[in-house]
RNA sequence: GCGGUCUUAGCUCAGUUGGUUAGAGUGCUAGUUUGUGGUGCUGGAAGUCGCCGGUUCGAGCCCGGUAGGCCGCCCCA
């Protein structure tokens, strides 16, 4: 016989996670629509090309390819097929793959339909996306992204919405969060200082991990690494982690000599920008060393990371959203001068995290409020038509198919949290009433038909 | 993609230095006076001990491989 099992990394989601789920979804759907934005849906698929060449090689490597289908291997490279060359085998057998993230289908999306879209153009999109990564705690191959986007403005006014709408989310999910934002134009202005850049590159996929391996840890690497020479850089960048707050950084970078620049001096406008509109700066942080991996960011960068005290200590997993300016994705698919900011809720991570803290209303339920027990298959038809009754008053019940034993109806109303239980015999049935039984204090009354209703919904 | 670790009943887990018919709790199921549960009692079913191979008279236990879970790296939601 052949075991059940599931593709590593993916899951199944029972009715009660479902609960927890949509939970989630609705809270943020809800702000989405509060502030303007319309849903759209993209397929899984995507064609590779449209996938390719957007979130560097190693993303590039953790897509998922789909094979064509028919006799795929026919069109092969006789060459490759006998060297098993996957690399240069892959295009010619694959043609599509799944979504890495809603981004990039939303800068397709955005140039096949600019004639019908009116831009400033705000969407929202609540899909799964797929990711060939190795899994682990709070990293799944199959996770949904909640993105939200304003395609076709470059009005730091939107990098300020996104961020209320974090804030608003998880003051709904209550959940305590901090948001770091930095601006690219901010990093960029230390290209002079890195010399190219390739180094650029290496100094910001290292001074990432400080929060990892502390800050002579990346002075170590750096070194390591030949770049000895930003050393200087990266100790005044952790000198202005602690500075408390943002007047503070601010003016650290006005005063740090081999940085000025144009670069910076816009990506600091913005920034402060930002800061004046949004209305409750708490827990919004300015972090220069926030890098984030996308190459495709230009402007803002933001990433969002658990901030409570009913966390477990030891639960640490990444952040629970993230996302920034990009102003040449359309680019790329022929659409140019777009300029797009959006952000992303991990549904998957926020679940995981409400889990880990307790924070789920107890109150949430599908049950139905009423089960109709039947005790004998003569009834079951009278049992019918009273749930049918009551269903078009809009009572949520349900007659308990077939007429067993009283002990396991009630056991089933028990286990699926009904309120009530409506027990039919041949007595109720000759009478025209039914047993009503309250599941939480177990009280019982013989009531008529008519009476249901109103016992239900005055208790 | 690399390293570590784990996998025994539907679920959570015991299983001593390799030695007869592999256990517990929970869940499921059937009884326990006619039609009353959430808390009683009695019984029952359920495991080729992840999978493949090896060592041995004999393997849940030792060895090799493989799949999956978890953890770390890489990267990220």
């Amino acid at each position: 016989m052949e075991k059940p099992q599931l593709p590593s990394g993916t899951r199944d989601f029972s009715p009660q996670m479902m609960l927890r789920r949509k939970y989630i979804l609705s809270i943020m759907e809800n702000v989405f629509k509060l502030h303007g934005f319309g849903a759209i849906e993209t397929p899984a698929l995507e064609n590779l090309k449209t996938l390719q060449g957007k979130y560097g090689d190693e993303g590039d490597q953790l897509l998922f390819k789909v094979l064509n289908s028919g006799d795929f291997l026919s069109k092969a490279n006789d060459t490759f097929l006998t060297e098993k060359n996957s690399k240069s085998l892959t295009p010619q057998i694959a043609d599509r793959g799944l979504r890495y993230d809603l981004t990039v289908p939303l800068a397709r999306f955005v140039v096949m339909n600019r004639d019908k879209i009116s831009f400033p153009f705000k969407r929202y999109q609540l899909q799964p996306v797929w990711r060939a990564d190795r899994p682990q705690k709070g990293r799944y191959r199959e996770f949904w992204q909640c993105d939200i986007d304003v395609v076709g403005a470059n009005s730091v006014v939107s990098e300020a919405e996104l961020v209320e709408m974090y804030q608003e989310v998880f003051a709904k999910l209550d959940l305590g969060i901090s948001i770091r934002i930095n601006h690219r134009g901010i990093l960029d202005a230390f290209l002079p200082v890195l010399g190219s850049i390739e180094n650029w590159n290496a100094f910001m996929v290292i001074i990432d991990k400080a929060d990892k391996i502390g800050e002579d840890g990346v002075a170590n690497e750096l070194e390591n690494r030949g770049l000895s020479h930003s050393i200087d850089a990266w100790k005044w960048l952790c000198s202005t982690q602690k500075l408390g707050n943002y007047n503070q950084i601010m003016d650290a970078l006005n005063q740090y000599a081999p940085i000025q620049n144009e670069s910076l001096k816009k990506g600091m406008n913005e920034i402060s920008a930002v800061f004046d509109f949004v209305g409750n700066t708490s827990n919004l942080q300015l972090d220069l060393t926030l890098a984030r991996g996308l190459s495709y960011y230009t402007g803002c960068v933001f990433e969002v990371a658990v901030n409570d005290n009913r966390m477990p200590e030891d639960y640490k997993i990444g952040s629970i959203g993230g996302g920034g300016r990009y102003d040449n994705l359309t680019g790329i698919f022929g659409l140019k001068d777009v300029s797009g900011v959006g952000v992303s809720f991990g549904l998957d991570r926020i679940y995981d995290n409400l889990e880990a803290a307790n924070l789920f209303p107890t109150t949430l339920s599908d049950a139905s409020t009423l089960l109709i027990c039947a005790l004998d298959e003569s009834s079951l038809g009278y049992a019918i038509d009273i749930s049918r009754n009551l269903r078009s008053n809009g009572i949520a019940n349900e007659v308990y198919p077939g007429a067993a034993k009283l002990k396991k109806q009630l056991d089933y109303a028990n286990a699926k949290g009904f309120a009530y239980a409506a027990i039919i015999g041949s007595t109720e049935k000759e009478e025209n009433k039914v047993s009503l039984k309250n599941m939480i204090s177990g009280d019982q009354e013989l009531v008529n038909v008519s009476d249901i209703l109103n016992k239900i919904s005055n208790e």
